[in-house]
DNA sequence: CCTTGTCCCGACCGATCGTTCGGTTACTCT
DNA sequence: AGAGTAACCGAACGATCGGTCGGGACAAGG
């Protein structure tokens, strides 16, 4: 066996506590303090397992943005017609956002106060401009309405699926990721598809 | 005459400024230094004009909040079939959120740590509910198709709608209000309009 | 037993937070 | 010119910020 150590912190767990404190109150609004109550232990302590608050927030939006980039390496991703990618990354967008909920959340609300924050601003501009590609492919094959501007369609669509963060909670009997990632696909592609 | 005063700073001019800089350091990541900064004046000078930075907020949200409440009384989203009353709203929202870009903008990002936050939040709700109850009347009156929710269908769609300050700027030669709210119509009923 | 290293703590650091205060400048009105 | 006042400022307030420090509790290995 390799880990079955004490009833201890590690940076994982600490990283889950401190990214559910950050979607409540903001990255800004929440002080060492807030986190070391919402931990259980002293705000010393927290320096013990990371560097500071700033790793923190460069580990959570990390472990959401290797989740997206993830997607566009799986296969379905990358062979294929553009418009059956482009549903199929669609879909797993959604799928991913809710399996690391919290982490996308603070992924998304980031500003660019911070070197950590300008860089997770960067990398997410590179993802949504890898999905642009494959819209942009999907609507040179005719399968994706041109009346509607790319990048603008892309925007729209991004900004419907990155909502979700703002309403979903797993909490009890909901809608597992499953439900809504078909309503968001046929929203979407009822919208996009071509009708000619 | 009225106003041909100085070439000085009001509550209201002050407050433009203010919104601005909320708007790229986040209300919490924003200072009185650094709102004095920007303003060109002292940071006590600000306690002149406004009773501190919660009220600079209050006021940012509240007029985000007429503009929005504002829609639900005009005569087209008032009567009329419930989809063409839905399709005004709709339209009229992206115009509105333009138009008052920045307050919009801060009213979407407030998390709800002090009360004003959560005054704009639970108005927010009810800005919300109004717009479902519409979505509703018009998938009874069949016009909206009904294989997805009323209520996660209305999520998407505000999703997709607000999600318009995350990347519209007014600068020189862009798209204006009437093309946005044009594509936005088209993405959004082309997916909820019933075929049959 | 004693050492070693992990885990944690209270006390404290300089810096910055939003806000207050006493006083000065500059414009308006008579 | 003089009075009144709106606009503004530098200095400082107590509180809190992110982070540091020296040391204590506790388990594992000898």
């Amino acid at each position: 066996m390799t880990t079955a150590k004490r009833d201890t912190y590690t940076p994982e767990t600490l990283l889950s506590v401190a990214v559910q404190v950050f979607n409540e109150r903001g990255y800004d609004g929440t002080s060492m303090e807030h986190l070391s109550k919402a931990a259980g232990i002293s705000k010393s302590s927290i320096y013990h397992h990371v560097a500071g608050k700033e790793e923190l927030l460069r580990r959570a939006v990390s472990r959401a943005l290797d989740g997206l980039f993830g997607i566009l390496d799986e296969e379905h991703a990358r062979v294929g017609h553009a418009a059956e990618r482009l549903e199929y990354v669609v879909r797993r967008m959604v799928e991913v956002l809710i399996a690391e909920l919290p982490y996308v959340t603070l992924l998304l609300r980031v500003r660019g106060n911070t070197g950590t924050e300008r860089w997770a601003l960067e990398r997410r501009r590179e993802f949504d401009h890898r999905v642009a590609e494959l819209l942009k492919a999907a609507a040179a094959e005719g399968d994706v309405r041109g009346d509607v501007e790319v990048r603008l369609a892309t925007r729209l669509v991004f900004g419907m699926i990155n909502s979700i963060v703002e309403w979903y909670r797993p909490d009890g009997r909901g809608m597992n990721e499953r439900e809504v990632a078909d309503a968001v696909a046929q929203l979407v592609f009822g919208g996009l598809r071509n009708a000619g």
